[in-house]
DNA sequence: ATGACTGCAAAGACTTTGCATCTTT
DNA sequence: AAAGATGCAAAGTCTTTGCAGTCAT
């Protein structure tokens, strides 16, 4: 049989932590914004926790954006906007790929889908102001 | 004006060695791939390299799998199947997300979107045998 | 009590970078 | 000769892990 699992404060606090947020955070924005409230808290905690959520689908990862893994406790499928300036991460709920494309890939190639990602890149709103004064305002 | 680029050796090797594999190579890959004809040859080289070749689009990044950062030298717009469990990266051909939904999102979010990738998740063939032989022999 | 969870710090893995040297133009 | 490209090795980041102590059941 598997192996038990209790409960820990450390554990709630890292699942509540990007369940109240949208912006998709990394290991260490967790860790900075729990640090405060359980001032013994340590960031191998947080990476243990994310691994076991994820091992367990209550969270899934978006992938690597700027060096590191960003992760999203909404786990129903819908797209995400990775900004390629800030990093920022946006949800991008109705934005998906063909009807049922992972069955089309799995009869098409002969590959057992289990999932896909789809993920725009591009600049957000802030950080395509900012190019645009720089296009305004040249060295 | 631009800083000027100059012709290499060791550069030539980094871009042929990319655009005559078919798998997505990280930079470790092309290292020990071209070691043995450039015993000279350093890590470094590899990876300014790769960035060169993507700062001017010659190459894309596929992600980072299994945390390494592949890449793939056919630029046109075309979609992935990531293994896993070995990390095997496959291209799919004609697997493409809605028509121009580069522009959808664009309108809808009011995002200055670049491009995309979509990318599918599961077991390649050989995997999906040795986990089907783990099944069928459970310990 | 048992064994799961954690803190701490060291180790690991991947990538970047500074500087002296070599190469291209 | 000027400036870009490289080798080497050190440093930088992010993540994982071993171990002893703590906590939940």
């Amino acid at each position: 049989m598997g192996r038990a699992v209790r409960y820990s404060k450390k554990r709630e606090a890292v699942l509540s932590a990007i369940q109240g947020t949208d912006c998709h955070p990394s290991a260490e924005w967790v860790y900075q914004r729990l640090k405060p409230l359980h001032p013994d808290l340590s960031l191998g905690t947080v990476y243990r926790n994310l691994t076991f959520f994820r091992e367990n689908g209550l969270i899934q990862s978006v992938g690597v954006v700027q060096g590191q893994e960003r992760f999203d406790a909404v786990v129903s499928p819908h797209s995400h906007f990775v900004c390629n300036c800030c990093g920022t991460v946006l949800d991008l709920p109705g934005i998906e790929p063909g009807t049922d494309l992972d069955r089309t890939v799995s009869r098409q190639y002969g590959l057992a889908v289990q999932g896909h990602k789809l993920t725009f890149y591009g600049l957000c709103s802030s950080c395509a102001n900012t190019q645009q004064n720089f296009k305004e305002e040249p060295l």
